[in-house]
DNA sequence: TGTATATGATACCTTTTGGTTACGCAAACA
DNA sequence: TGTTTGCGTAACCAAAAGGTATCATATACA
């Protein structure tokens, strides 16, 4: 099984309860209440964030608090990042340019 | 079938795709020879890719040159970016001071 | 015109995902 | 001590994911 940071993100409930716990640590019974889905169906989307490190659990009693582990996005900042210039408009002639240069520079069969 | 960015780059070989994209145009068949998967599975891995909007796709006689729509990365980017503080390092004596707050502060049942 | 090439489409398979219900158990309360 | 609460876990399920082999088709080359 596949545990990274960027399938765990992929889950649009799973990042709902990553911007939930950034506000604030919360047991699994206040998380799933705040989701339409059962209980157990979240105790496995935490189990999943847990393994990729994206929260820890601090265990208090019979309840568990939740904690994001924010800096774990810093992998997917990065990946998205070494492409920032394409979306910051500074690159667009430029890209343009190469791309129909590389079109034309294609070597021909035979 | 959910189709969103956060999804499409969850796979590893799409990110790969991604990356190979970022440094030029393409057409199936080499970016098929890259990877060690069939040329339909890369194929399906392309189609995904478009239908969220990550590539696009032009057509030159039987070739179909794929490039990467960078910009749409920026979704992505701009999820994670809001917890950026949080590996800059500048949170973490405010924030450790806030998760034990928390926990101390949380309604007692009863 | 015949053949090689680039690619789409289909059928099929296995594993993973995301959900459910039902049950068990330890901690906390009355 | 009995009962509620918080949560893990197991069994099960349908659908999606990721792959394959195979076939069809249009374009390009000889």
């Amino acid at each position: 099984m596949r545990r990274d940071v960027f399938q765990a993100i992929a889950d649009p409930t799973r990042r709902q309860i990553i911007n939930l716990l950034a506000a604030r640590q919360m047991n699994l019974n206040a998380i799933a209440d705040s989701f339409e889905i059962s209980r157990p169906a979240i105790s496995k989307h935490i189990k999943i964030l847990t393994q990729c490190g994206l929260i820890t659990i601090k265990q208090q009693g019979r309840e568990r608090y939740c904690r994001a582990e924010l800096k774990k996005l810093e992998q997917v900042a990065k990946w998205t990042g070494q492409y920032r210039a394409f979306w910051t408009g500074k690159l667009n002639a430029l890209e343009d340019f190469l791309d129909n240069e590389q079109i034309e520079q294609k070597p021909k069969l035979k």
